[in-house]
DNA sequence: TGCAAATAATAATCAAGCTAATTAAATTGC
DNA sequence: GCAATTTAATTAGCTTGATTATTATTTGCA
């Protein structure tokens, strides 16, 4: 394949079998759902002084608050320097402090403000409205097949990269 | 909520009905599928000195070579400015050709090399790898609905950004 | 006890998105 | 036919990811 530059009709022996995530318009559709909902979260968030990131690092906190950088990358299944820049957005808008752990002075307890717990009702506000956006007009059924499915694709990707 | 800045256990007054993308663990769903799959595919690729993304610029051009980047960042539905340094990067590898057009000396054609169709290849066999591990242990007519839920959203949440 | 290894956070660097502003070229309208 | 607008690409600058390396602190073991 690909030995001839000028194609009018794509080539297509190598057509990929059904039930791939590789369809018919060859756009990754994992990736254009992501975006396209950071698009419309950020948007909506726009107001509030806060991304879709940094609301889900105050959604964690709102559970349970003082948690260690380490914690939360856990969480957030984000690699720490990720939680480390979070952060320093998030403390620089006064919605999060960062206090040195008395135990151990390696780690930073990190505590939501009550500016920043406040913020935790507009993010989940925004979850529901970009849901009710992506769901419109589809099968109540067939959607909770849908997410239980995802969450076993999100099992079977986090551990092929658990293995390293 | 969120006036009590102690809580051992979370408050549940703002719990989502079912049926929303924000699940129990509060971790956004798409995001991660998406960032998992592409750690994944960018691991993969690292031999072949390519990046996902760059590998769906390819694909594109393998289908139709020659297009203008405007071509590219319609048919991959994404910013020109994006679409501007990925064929960068591409062009550094010397997989692609930027070429002015003699018609309409603003735009440029850009042509994937021999070398850079040669790449298409192991991008779709990666892609199946990669929906392999993701759909392991799925029951197959379960996934054949995930993935028509899938274009659904993907519709719904497009048309929502068209409307600007 | 004291030193080596492990751990928590950050710095530096890169990729891939975005928006906004700029430049150059083509088109449209009066 | 020239001025104003539109269009294609790029530059600049931001956010969120990642890896790799560094620093500071703690822990574990001989």
């Amino acid at each position: 394949m690909g030995s001839n530059l000028k194609r009018a009709v794509p080539a297509r022996t190598a057509e990929p079998p059904t039930q791939s995530s590789l369809t018919d318009d060859y756009s990754p559709i994992f990736q254009d759902l992501a975006r396209f909902r950071a698009i419309i979260f950020d948007a909506k968030l726009k107001p509030y002084d806060m991304t879709m990131s940094q609301g889900f690092v105050l959604v964690h906190l709102w559970r349970e608050n003082g948690l260690r950088q380490l914690d939360l990358a856990g969480r957030m299944q984000v690699a720490t320097v990720t939680v480390s820049k979070l952060i320093d957005r998030l403390e620089e808008r006064g919605f999060v402090e960062r206090r040195a752990d008395a135990k151990d002075r390696r780690s930073n307890r990190v505590f939501a403000t009550d500016k920043g717990l406040a913020q935790v009702k507009t993010l989940t506000k925004t979850v529901l409205e970009v849901d009710k956006i992506a769901n419109a007009g589809l099968d109540p059924e067939e959607l909770a097949i849908t997410l239980k499915v995802l969450g076993q694709m999100r099992e079977n990707l986090k551990s092929e990269i658990a293995e390293k």
